[in-house]
DNA sequence: GCCAGATAGGTGTAGGGTACACATACCCAA
DNA sequence: TTGGGTATGTGTACCCTACACCTATCTGGC
């Protein structure tokens, strides 16, 4: 297998996993967690939290995802928003944290900080059967051999 | 509100958010990223991972989703199992990596090293904003007063 | 004997978040 | 006036998750 298929496209020879999703292991409702955290640093408008998502791991977020998030948020009573009629360019909507998205911005915080703990836990563990010697793993992290580059669970896992 | 909904049941002042779901803020597919490491250690059958996964963060694990999952797994090539039958209770299946499993859990582990990272940076970013001294946010992190607990995306946070 | 309970594995299904395609409108420069 | 960047949205299918429910085996107590 292997061949040559670096096209962010699933290699044609892998039979079902279609694990090749944008969002790879990211939590749950990362999107919102985000969300919360930005409009947390500083009121922004929707298009700019699209730029700034991407730091966060959201690479490829979907605009239109991220919109709708923000509409719902704002139905929830997370975020207020008001228009924002700039010289240059079309209106734009800018969101603020509620009292209430507050909150839940720290449980949020909360609950990925446990989830951060737990893939310590779990990378701790993963690196134990990769460097143990009586190996159940049938073939150990082979440095850039035939692990299949194309069926990775986010487009790419870089550094 | 507040008042005092310790019961693991969302407080009934909440709106909307029913963020209390048992996998909170967990990778997505991190049943499956769990029970590749698990198997990947060493060989085991599904009512023994049950029991082992809660270690990984999976508290409340559905039983049926988690049988499912195995054999999803074991469709697409990733695991192998064989029946057991033991002089004392029911047979039981013993699940074992495949080399095409095992590639697997290095792609998961090296995506969720990935989120670890991503997840730092989120943290980090939290911190900031709560020690930030002309905080945005409506009310920081209150030691232990009006945070309402029972809105957790989590069943509990502990330590 | 019989029944409760632990062990062990499994199905049905609704809900919700995500991904992907697509639509709309404003403003500016060529 | 046409294209492209800015800015905001809708429609929908898919798949994971959660929850309820079911079957079968074996052991121990009454």
């Amino acid at each position: 297998m292997a061949s040559k298929a670096t096209s962010s496209r699933a290699a044609p020879g892998v039979p079902k996993p279609k694990r090749e999703e944008p969002q790879g292991g990211l939590p749950r409702n990362y999107l919102r967690a985000s969300l919360l955290l930005l409009i947390g640093e500083a009121p922004v408008h929707g298009y700019d939290l699209l730029e700034q998502i991407a730091g966060l791991g959201l690479h490829t977020v979907d605009a239109g995802g991220l919109y709708r998030a923000l509409r719902v948020m704002e139905g929830d009573g997370l975020v207020a928003s008001a228009w924002e009629h700039s010289a240059s360019g079309p209106a734009r909507r800018t969101y603020r944290l509620t009292v209430e998205g507050g909150e839940w911005l720290h449980v949020w915080a909360g609950a990925l900080r446990e989830t951060h703990r737990y893939l310590s836990s779990y990378l701790d563990r993963y690196d134990d059967i990769v460097r143990s010697p009586d190996a159940v793993l049938p073939n150990a992290e082979l440095p850039d051999a035939e692990l299949p580059d194309a069926m990775l669970p986010r487009a790419e896992v870089p550094k």
